[in-house]
DNA sequence: CGGTATCCGCTCTGATACTG
DNA sequence: CAGTATCAGAGCGGATACCG
């Protein structure tokens, strides 16, 4: 039986994927690409995002050290974010992948719906 | 209120990751890219994962259109995979994933370790 | 304003057993 | 060999309420 190759221990893209692939990390990630922001100004941004899943993903993002949180300690508090430099070599792979989407998303919609309307065909009527 | 503009509706990005950002997906085309390869190969590479999510994952990209399947009727039967020109458009932003872990991974590692560490000495002795 | 705490449903995921 | 079916647990994620 031949080793699997593509482990957690031994796999680099498997790792990335774990920081990166979940619902949220790479949305947030994105909504910081153009500089220091506000707290309410990211969830603004993003739509659909809770208050609890926003501050979860931001908390998870600066201990991986992608993003640094300061705060200002007026009343009402101010807390900014921004993308640390690791966190900016982030970026290139998110455009590419936007890109991606923008040329290629269609194509998979279509594929979607052909399987579909293939799958119901074969059902007995 | 601003609106927001990382909306499921009009951001190309956030549709892309949602065919990409589970856990087994990206592993699995990762896995054919090397050209066909059978059911057992793939399950054989890929460390950990159940015939269940494997099943599941090559079923959605097939759905997707990103992977073919060719079933060879014989006894036992052969099932092979393989991308499509569409699945093989999403190569060049998989390299480069993984090219990011390779040289950026030791680093979150290391703020990881940094944040536990000072999240350690912020609680009471 | 920018959180934290709690409850709760739902999906994802893995084990196990069975089929052609 | 390559699946399908079923079950049960863990964790994701949302709604709500409360705090500095």
């Amino acid at each position: 039986m031949r080793e699997p190759d593509i482990s957690i221990e031994e796999c680099s893209y498997r790792r990335a994927l774990e920081i990166v692939s979940n619902k949220w990390t790479a949305l947030v990630i994105y909504a910081l690409e153009g500089g220091t922001i506000r707290y309410g100004a990211i969830k603004s941004r993003i739509a659909d995002i809770s208050q609890k899943m926003l501050t979860q993903t931001l908390k998870q993002l600066e201990r991986d050290g992608l993003v640094v949180r300061k705060v200002t300690p007026v009343v009402p508090p101010a807390v900014e974010y921004a993308l640390t430099p690791l966190g900016t070599t982030l970026l290139p792979f998110l455009r590419l992948l936007k890109g991606w989407s923008a040329e290629h998303y269609a194509s998979v919609s279509n594929a979607r719906e052909a399987y579909d309307a293939a799958q119901k065909d074969a059902l007995p009527g």
